[in-house]
DNA sequence: CTGAAAGCGCTTACAG
DNA sequence: CTGAAAGCGCTTACAG
């Protein structure tokens, strides 16, 4: 079971290892027998022929790999979220269309950009996808290899060569679930979320809930919350209960499903006393003894998107964002 | 920012590649002057110097990558999942500590074992992790590649060259259910299951079940749902409410988490009416309205342990399985 | 103590 | 229509 090489099926057909390459690669194809091109063929079949990909990167110079760049956040809230799987799904989705392997990469939480760099130096990468909120140093650094690189829901719009933005209509969203709120008759809002400053996915759905209060003419509060996590949106809901309002945005589902299931300890029933909305439509929020109301995303797409994006970049940033719709369910 | 190679390093130094070379790989490296040493070494830090990993796999003829194959299933089942995502943290966590990248590849339903052969062939692979149940005829294709294969979560038991399998203590699992269910005072059990032929995660965790329950001398009802998920769980409620049981294993916290939302829809209070337990310790199990008690495995650790088996391997098949423990929480 | 040379498996002008 | 040869960036006997 020794590797076969070019050199196998050369020898086997008694010509060169230039015409099985050019065969195989459908070069100067015109030149060859139709004969000649069926035998190398079939011997090449025969032998179980598969090129050695590190060879053929070494010598066209061309990249075959994408890389995958993870946040590692603190463990535990990134893993549990079936989130980044969609999203990996879909840069293999993009990826393997073009005959590209995918390599993952963890970020840790004290990252050098020079590790970062050097790794991806040493191989052979056609461009890199990014995910979540990354060190704009590391950003910069990444960007002197001089490959195209996505960053995928990340706001820290750089106008640079080779780095392009991949988003989700995040305040188009936090519009929506104010629309939705109020149409269904839920008067003093509050909306919950981990961030009121620029560069973040959260700052951009807590200004278009605001912008939708807003418009209304009505006025929102705010918590402001460490984590959108589970534990946290069951630990603030009795700072919630105490408020007096009647409807609830928060930037992520598992911050919502916690915040239920803390008010249904409190006694507060939803929809009814109070009604909730979340974001991201994971499907944890449809199974749920009180299905969710949220904003859907499409993940799958966002990274075949940012694969996209890459391969046919432009050199220039580009930016590109996947829609969202609302998902009425039992908690408004 | 054009790539530097050894050739830029021995130039701007003025000795040759081979010197270069080995004084960065630290071979030989008594015969070199320490003076020497550092001048090289300063100058490869100075340039940014990285290693063509491509190149180094050919010319060293040894594998840098290490292969993770993951199921395909039906898209949301699988991916859903945080599970995965924690055995592929695992299976970093070891691969990184041993220089390795991770190329991450998911088994279409379809595939062809010559297609999956042929992938695997193309790469410098060190060897091959693979995820859940995978048809044995991929697997016996793959064994032909002459690598360390390390199957997890697998129960098809090839007594094979290079064929090696990491398993969680699922059989125990199921014992300790069945004990605990008893313990708290529930007779009637009933366990639910996906599979109770051989070969399947779920088989074990079924007939660890059984046997505790047989072994307090009772008897336990059977239930084959199709999947083990969320929905499942929830439709099958009804029958399970009729069944006149007390006591409920699931082989799943999804399915758990599905049936106790199902009977309460039903007005089946839990652990009151009847006790649930799930199996995995899924972050969801505990983030929820009604905490669950289940079975606890440690994934990511079966992620490194499947690595570390491939890199220590010796070539004649081995078994390995990691251990459960009970959580208990509020469903029993 | 150091370097020239062959080789890993492939591609690609270029010559015939 | 086909092949010899150089080259991709590295490693490794081997010779001096």
């Amino acid at each position: 079971m020794n590797k076969v090489t070019l050199k196998d099926i050369a020898n086997e057909v008694g010509v060169s290892i230039t015409t099985v390459s050019n065969v195989l690669n459908n070069k100067n194809i015109t030149s060859y027998s139709e004969k000649r091109k069926q035998q190398i063929l079939k011997i090449a079949e025969a032998l179980n022929y598969e090129p050695n990909l590190a060879a053929k990167a070494l010598a066209t110079q061309q990249p075959n790999m994408m890389a995958v760049l993870l946040p590692h956040y603190t463990y535990g809230s990134l893993q549990e979220c079936p989130f980044y799987f969609y999203l990996i799904s879909g840069i293999k989705n993009g990826a393997h269309a073009r005959g590209l392997d995918i390599i993952i990469r963890f970020i840790k939480a004290n990252e050098t950009v020079e590790a970062l760099v050097a790794w991806a130096r040493g191989r052979c990468l056609h461009g890199i996808v990014s995910v979540g909120e990354i060190s704009k140093c590391l950003i910069l650094g990444l960007n002197k290899l001089n490959m195209p690189i996505a960053l995928v829901d990340n706001y820290t719009a750089f106008k640079l060569k080779n780095i392009h933005y991949i988003n989700t209509m995040d305040e188009y969203g936090g519009l929506i679930a104010a629309r939705h709120l109020l149409e269904q008759g839920y008067k003093h809002l509050c909306i919950l979320t981990s961030s009121i400053t620029e560069e973040t996915v959260d700052y951009y759905r807590y200004r278009g809930f605001k912008k939708g209060v807003q418009q209304a003419g009505y006025e929102e509060s705010l918590i402001v919350v460490s984590t959108t996590n589970y534990q946290e949106g069951f630990d603030i809901s009795y700072e919630v209960k105490s408020m007096g309002i009647d409807g609830a945005f928060c930037t992520s589902d598992s911050l919502a499903l916690g915040l239920i299931d803390g008010l249904r300890s409190l006694g507060v029933q939803v929809p009814t006393d109070l009604g909730v909305i979340g974001f991201d439509n994971m499907s944890r929020s449809r199974e749920n003894w009180l299905p969710l109301t949220t904003i859907n995303q499409n993940v799958i797409k966002k990274g075949e998107l940012a694969v996209d994006t890459l391969y046919n970049h432009e050199s220039w940033g580009s930016q590109a964002k996947v829609s969202v719709n609302l998902i009425k369910r039992a908690t408004t």
